[in-house]
DNA sequence: CTGAAAGCGCTTACAG
DNA sequence: CTGAAAGCGCTTACAG
């Protein structure tokens, strides 16, 4: 079962390899006769032409590259599958394909090697990041070498490069939900932040901070927390320990995500303490798992359905050189009150 | 910013392509100080060769294809990106980059034809398969064509190709889930399993059967049910909400698999059944929900990175050309007992 | 140890 | 409408 190359397909249909090579990229100056009859070759010897010599003679790949990078295990996260199932299919919907890479982080140089690689040798049209920094040294040094790169939380507003794509959390996440608890008569708030060199992460803290501020509540120190480290449940669990060491409590803990709220339902149930009616807690995200958790997680959720096809839809348009695309994006995110927030 | 080639890396190290070749693919036969000289130029210049340029020359592209067909949504399944990331980690430690397609069914021929242009384009050195039937036309057709190909759950005993690389689910699944229900004091035992043109589900469907004839256990048409439509979770809802129809009730009710589980929860739920205590169930897969739904439930959990890990290195040993490597493997699972199944 | 040359499979500008 | 030819960037068998 020898593979057959166009020359031999232009030879069996008794034409040159230049109209073998028309026909396949339908070109529309081929006469029907001609069409069919090279067609009909083609199909009954199962010819594809082989990408390898396309690439070579300077047609694009048709992949996209995803880039994950998280220090945390992805094969237990709910999210991921939703990550990863939305690119794959927007890009789908568009004729793409995904080569997929996860990495742990992107200061181990290795890493940041085997991405450029990548990039350089070709295998991709573009990237699509997830998990970087907001000012992550591979992700600029690949712009600036002019390779199209789509990011996943991502605003560097000063920089209008074309080549730059991004899309965002709703900016006035923190905000809303300091005004929900405001709402609920909270007026003592705790918050566990997730790693500030994440973009999302540090507009939630500015939200949280601006309405504390606007609503004239108190920020005590005590009652915050960066759960920074390793990983976001872990940290939030023990960022939540050492919260309910002082003397008195919030009446509410606001998380940086629901990853981190699952880690401070964790840490209250550990020491009795009942949601919500002792400590009501709220998260960020809209995770899969927040409806099975006791009680439900009450969350910020996002559409990231949208918003990756979003991400997607404008990297791919950079690809196909469309001129009119936005450079960012911002999807709006709405509150789902679930059990674990309680009215006072 | 442009592209350097070969050709002026040579220029500029005063050598040959040839040798430039040779230092890049890491020939011996290039002494220390020539090896030296041309790996400055390249590193100075940023240069790596271009993958089309090597695939035509002969090189292998160093990626996997994951085809994964589910008619269910990818994104809200936890399993998936336990799929996903195993895969793709398992290839990336042995240095290989995965290409990837999630595909609704495989009766549609625009997705048979997506797939086959995969491989046939030169896209991929093997394809990963999840979610295929036992019997798949398309993969049968792939194999016959000496394409590499891992499926995960796939088995025909008669073929000996070395190309056809399966990994499986432990063959006694069935067997050990009956003959611990049995030892709990179970006489009654409903049965809603998966999709029987799935290898597992039918093993585990004969497993079933086995264990229950060696214990003389009743096996009543009005408590056995097919879950095979559209998705295990609505499939297990409604077959449970039918099994509830009968006269009397089966004491435990196994599921085909966890998702199928999680659909009887619904339905015994609604229907104010309390698990265990009016009717135990059982699942089969490990999946991560089981943890956190109410009550905790019991389950034959396998393990995935083990069973995609052996995959992934299989195939790539095919790739390789290696000559013993196994060409099917069973990874055995085991029994997590917790909160959905009690003793009589 | 190393270079010149052939070859991999395609596309497309050019000429007719 | 269509073919001959150039060119894309690499590798490797060959000759020296």
């Amino acid at each position: 079962m020898q593979r057959l190359n166009s020359n031999e397909i232009a030879r069996l249909a008794g034409v040159s390899r230049s109209t073998v090579s028309r026909v396949v990229n339908g070109y529309r100056n081929v006469p029907l006769q001609t069409r069919e009859k090279v067609m009909k070759v083609i199909n009954d010897n199962g010819y594809y032409p082989l990408l390898s010599g396309q690439l070579l003679a300077g047609k694009k790949t048709g992949t996209l590259g995803f880039f994950w990078i998280s220090n945390t295990a992805v094969a237990n996260d709910m999210l991921c599958s939703e990550y990863f199932a939305r690119v794959t299919e927007s890009a789908a919907e568009l004729g793409y394909l995904v080569l997929t890479c996860i990495v742990k982080n992107l200061s181990d140089q290795e890493n940041v090697e085997l991405i450029k690689r990548v990039f350089m040798q070709g295998r991709v049209d573009a990237g699509i990041f997830i998990g970087a920094k907001n000012n992550e040294p591979l992700i600029e040094e690949l712009i600036a070498k002019d390779k199209i790169i789509g990011v996943f939380d991502h605003f560097h507003p000063d920089r209008g490069e074309q080549n730059r794509i991004s899309v965002n959390y709703e900016i006035e996440t923190g905000v809303k939900i300091i005004d929900y608890l405001y709402e609920l008569g909270h007026r003592k708030i705790g918050i566990i932040d997730g790693d500030m060199s994440r973009y999302c992460m540090l507009k939630r803290h500015e939200g949280f901070l601006t309405s504390m501020q606007q609503h004239d509540i108190e920020m005590r120190g005590e009652w915050m927390f960066y759960a920074d480290i390793f990983n976001d449940c872990d940290a939030g669990y023990s960022a939540a320990k050492s919260l309910l060491k002082s003397n008195e409590w919030p009446s509410v803990i606001c998380a940086g995500n629901d990853s981190i709220a699952f880690g401070i339902y964790r840490a209250l149930e550990e020491d009795g303490i009942s949601i919500p009616e002792q400590i009501s807690v709220i998260g960020i995200d809209g995770h899969g798992l927040g409806e099975f958790c006791s009680p439900p997680l009450t969350t910020f959720a996002y559409d990231y359905k949208k918003m990756f096809s979003s991400l997607v839809r404008r990297t791919i348009a950079a690809v196909e050189q469309e001129t009119d695309y936005q450079t960012t994006e911002f999807i709006s995110g709405k509150l789902i009150e679930r059990g674990s927030c309680r009215r006072l």
